[in-house]
DNA sequence: ATTGGTGCAAACAATTTGCAGTTAG
DNA sequence: CTAACTGCAAATTGTTTGCACCAAT
């Protein structure tokens, strides 16, 4: 059976990339950090242990030959940091994604929540939808309960 | 009747901070310009044709203060730029965005349409929702009716 | 007087680029 | 073999900060 990391290698022969070793330890890292939103920086600290010659410079340029190719999404919550998130295989769409405004956690939506609102953006609105972004911000399931438990305890303690 | 930067000005004064000149100005070049989507440097600019004494520092330290006052939202398309747009008035949710990968020009929906998505993420993901960001990424009708009326010239031709 | 606000220049952080040398196909 | 790729250091860009001075209560 084809491994990721193979058809990954194919998508960038076909545009006449190669798979370099620098390229095959960013693209692992992505892989074994899939639920997480590693920053260039992050990245580049994962693979240096396990190839620490690698530069800085080299995993933004290949972080951006992925952006291209539509096998990574990068994307940016707000504070100035891109980050970088895998494509799910098969996704016609991007995931949404839930950002934490208390711990900062970031979860993902894998279904895609949009189908009809993007009918209505395509048909009253014109547009020709070829991506979204969708992130709501607020207080995650976890953060949640933190306080409920915080609530209870100190009412006991009155 | 009371006028928006009136409005402003009580928000500012009911947290304690003043309306001073440099901030007057600032506000009044978001007000003149809502429909665009401005970078901070943009508003520099713009502010400095009215008021040249003006320093960048400024502009960044009343857009920040802004932006907390939840008079302005920071956004972020994914160029390094962080764009602020003003809050629409009464408006409950942050507005939509539609960016053109053609010409890159930014509309605005300011109707909601997540309601119903925005049920289901409370719902089944118990997320406690405070704001959301939502952007598509594709060809606005300008671009699109562009490209048909090329399409059809050279048809003409051939 | 005291607190908050300003302009400037310097500091910072994330990202990009120039270049001489290296390597995958 | 040769176009693509690399590491490094320097350059760039967007944004923040320190500080001495200014303005409004």
């Amino acid at each position: 059976m084809e491994s990721r990391i193979d058809r990954i290698k194919k998508q960038l022969h076909s545009s006449s990339y190669k798979l370099t070793p620098q390229r095959e330890a960013t693209v692992r890292v992505l892989l074994e950090n899939e639920e997480d939103h590693l920053s260039a920086e992050d990245v580049y600290l994962l693979v240096k242990e396990k190839a620490p010659e690698i530069g800085l410079a080299t995993v933004y340029r290949t972080l951006e030959l992925l952006t291209e190719l539509k096998i990574v999404d990068k994307i940016n919550f707000g504070d100035g940091v891109s980050r970088y998130d895998l494509r799910k295989e098969g996704a016609a769409h991007f995931h949404h994604h839930l950002v934490c405004i208390e711990c900062g956690a970031v979860d993902e939506i894998l279904e895609d929540l949009l189908g009809d609102v993007e009918a209505v953006v395509e048909d009253k609105y014109h547009f020709e939808i070829k991506d979204h972004r969708l992130t709501f911000h607020g207080i995650c399931h976890r953060c949640q309960k933190k306080a409920n438990e915080e609530a209870e305890s100190s009412k006991s303690h009155v």
